[in-house]
DNA sequence: ATGAAATGCTTGTGAGCGCAACTATTGCGT
DNA sequence: ACGCAATAGTTGCGCTCACAAGCATTTCAT
């Protein structure tokens, strides 16, 4: 969070952020964690945390509702460790099943449960709902593009920064 | 985060995201999750969280340089115990104060010291930088300003769902 | 073919955060 | 004036997560 009003003694080398950038900084920041914190309260009486909706989700859009651990982790932007414990949660709850690799005798593979399947049909039409409420209604359809356009761009720009450059 | 492709037997009462409002979604998660990570990387040489740097940039901010901790929790939107804790971390870094109120014994003030201003004039810049590289460097101005709007349009609509309705 | 490096996952440990419970102080109704 | 509710802050506890270490398996160089 950057203060609203900067040192004014700050080093003389750095662009500070305008009005208008400065707006549309703090909105990004204010309108995602107010998102976020939404769709917690929404997946909590269903007893998933959002976390959990992701791996659900990602499983079901994978072949064979499976995935590596590896894989979902990187997709999940959670660490190693993170992955099994939640993965833990799941199974317990019988709504994922682990099942070693025949291929691979090193990777372990996340597979969707029937149960896992039904739960996910039973939390994604709140889930979507809750996006509409608290994010896409909000827009017109120029503004969802204008916003995608946007941020693809922000997407790609800093990727080319974590690549070779 | 929404599965790519929603159980197709999902119920039939619910406006699924067409492409480009689920492409817009899933940028504004992704492109949110990338800025964020980013600016724990930058701000972690320094010695500081960004719950750290908000505090400090909070209190740089306010009038006299210090704040009511029930203030401060809820413009940071942390709770009582989670700031009471940052606090001490703050306190023993001697970037932060805590004074008994005249007026309320209730309440503790969080105080700026000046090390703490020292501190925040020292990582802004970084900061900036951060959030300029991450961020605003790769929308036009009018993009800045869209999206902006955009954004502003939809914390107003969410504030008046959480209000009187 | 063999040993070293890389890869995949799990476990121990420590930090951060929210909820509930507790204490202290203030405000309010009667 | 009295007592009860509300407010402010701290502490105990449990949960989650990331980092580091450890073990098993695979890959690669020679």
């Amino acid at each position: 969070m950057v203060s609203g009003q900067s040192p004014q003694t700050a080093a003389n080398d750095v662009r500070w952020l305008d009005d208008d950038e400065m707006a549309t900084w703090l909105l990004m920041v204010e309108v995602n964690t107010a998102i976020q914190a939404a769709i917690e309260e929404d997946l909590a009486p269903h007893g998933l945390t959002s976390g959990d909706y992701g791996v659900l989700a990602r499983l079901s859009a994978s072949p064979d509702h499976r995935l590596r651990m590896c894989d979902l982790a990187e997709v999940l932007h959670v660490s190693p460790s993170g992955l099994t414990r939640r993965l833990d949660g799941l199974v317990r709850d019988g709504f994922v099943a682990r099942e070693p690799s025949a291929e691979d005798r090193r990777v372990m593979l996340a597979v969707l449960t029937d149960d896992g399947y039904k739960k996910l049909q039973g939390v994604a039409p709140d889930h979507v709902a809750t996006v509409r409420r608290q994010f896409i209604d909000h827009m017109s359809r120029a503004q969802v593009r204008n916003v995608g356009a946007a941020l693809r761009a922000v997407q790609v720009g800093t990727d080319s920064l974590h690549d070779g450059r």
